[in-house]
DNA sequence: GGCGCGGATGAAAGAGTTCTCATTCGCCTT
DNA sequence: AAGGCGAATGAGAACTCTTTCATCCGCGCC
């Protein structure tokens, strides 16, 4: 089991983090500042690290040089302000191998940390997924029924392959929300009916069924 | 030597998509117009169909339904007017097998002839291309250098495509834009010179040399 | 059948991407 | 060294995608 260390120090976000990546099988550690960090990496006891840039006290960017400084190699994945993206570009010389800018969706965090934890091994990718006579192609973000081919915008793309992940499950809007959109999403807002009506549009009503109170189910 | 069938009333365009699937080992035979279309349709000598729906007299449509209605199956490619899209999406009922919106680039239309014409037999797919410390992952539109992963926009990332798949080589403005943007660019424009600029933002600027008079190189 | 609440819908604001244009930079020739 | 031409650059217009908001619709309870 890969041990992963998350330096974050907001905790709703730490919890996203945590809870998401212990469902995956990893063992997770959370420290909440700089140098408590450093001290846990240079045990060289991580497999991992998920590194929140905008720290209090000493900054990610300083535990990465100071990590990196070590000849410590351990893979480090940054988090960054979507705004600060620039700042993230140039600064990644600092030793990152990859960065995620906020806020951000599990599934793409999870990706990026089995890309570093097993580089080699990867299981040959499922590129397509199929429910039915609806098929959605992961790669070229295009969906199939017989009518019809369909391309799909990003969050259209992400809420369909959602839903053919669960197919048959009746997904309420918090979980939608949570796994497209992320963690940091306005619990009053309606987009999720937004995209459900987008994407009944270009794949058919029918094949999204609204249940009242409840949410939405794909399929079965 | 699969056969296809280029109905396309445009000269320009005909030319285009025929001078691209010849180079590529196609046998290729183009009709202006939508009643000759359906004649050589029903001989049943094509293995695939690129099919105009914005044709002078019988247009495009009416033809698609003329074929399937003689329950004729072979695979039909439309292209339309990307302004037309609903029109399209809705209109697919009809019995296409794909789309494209025009202007398109020809690479796409490639992959989609490709596509239908061989649903089995695919290669295994490359995922990522590579050349010296830069690498292009194709599936996440993502490049790597060793100072840092960054994230692409389309253009930003068909681009950086051609250049991967022709590295080393010096490529003209011309090419790029018919590459890149497809047959119907302006030849005055100077956008490749910006993406130029983007590209150089993100993966460093030393990676893609000026060729005075020439182009822009990629590599060695 | 009427009412209330959840869901559907259209429109429009905000953000990022794409593209053009005018200007500046700098290599190469003379 | 000066001039000309090709390339680099910054700014902003146009477009698409994303999101919010206000309003309309219709299911299910009374």
């Amino acid at each position: 089991m890969s041990k992963i260390l998350i330096v974050e120090d907001e905790d709703r976000i730490a919890a996203f983090i945590e809870k998401g990546l212990r469902a995956n099988g990893f063992g997770t550690t959370v420290v909440g500042d700089g140098d408590t960090a450093l001290d846990y990496l240079l045990t060289g006891d991580f497999d991992l690290v998920v590194l929140d840039l905008g720290l209090p006290g000493k900054d990610g960017f300083s535990v990465l040089r100071a990590v990196r400084s070590q000849h410590v190699t351990v893979p480090v994945i940054i988090l960054t302000a979507r705004d600060s993206v620039h700042d993230t570009v140039a600064g990644l010389e600092g030793g990152a191998d990859d960065y995620m800018t906020k806020p951000f969706r599990f599934e793409e965090l999870l990706a990026r940390v089995r890309l570093r934890l097993r580089p080699g091994d990867r299981a040959p990718e499922v590129t397509v997924l199929r429910d039915g006579d609806l098929s959605l192609d992961l790669r070229t973000r295009r969906a199939q029924v017989p009518e019809a081919v369909v391309d799909l915008t990003a969050r259209e793309f992400a809420m369909l392959e959602l839903f053919l992940r669960h197919a048959g499950q009746v997904l309420s809007r918090e979980q939608i929300l949570s796994h497209v959109w992320g963690y940091d999403f306005d619990p009053g807002s309606n987009v999720v009916d937004v995209y459900v009506r987008a994407l009944r549009r270009k794949i058919g009503a029918k094949r999204i069924r609204t249940v009242r109170g409840m949410g939405y189910r794909l399929g079965a």
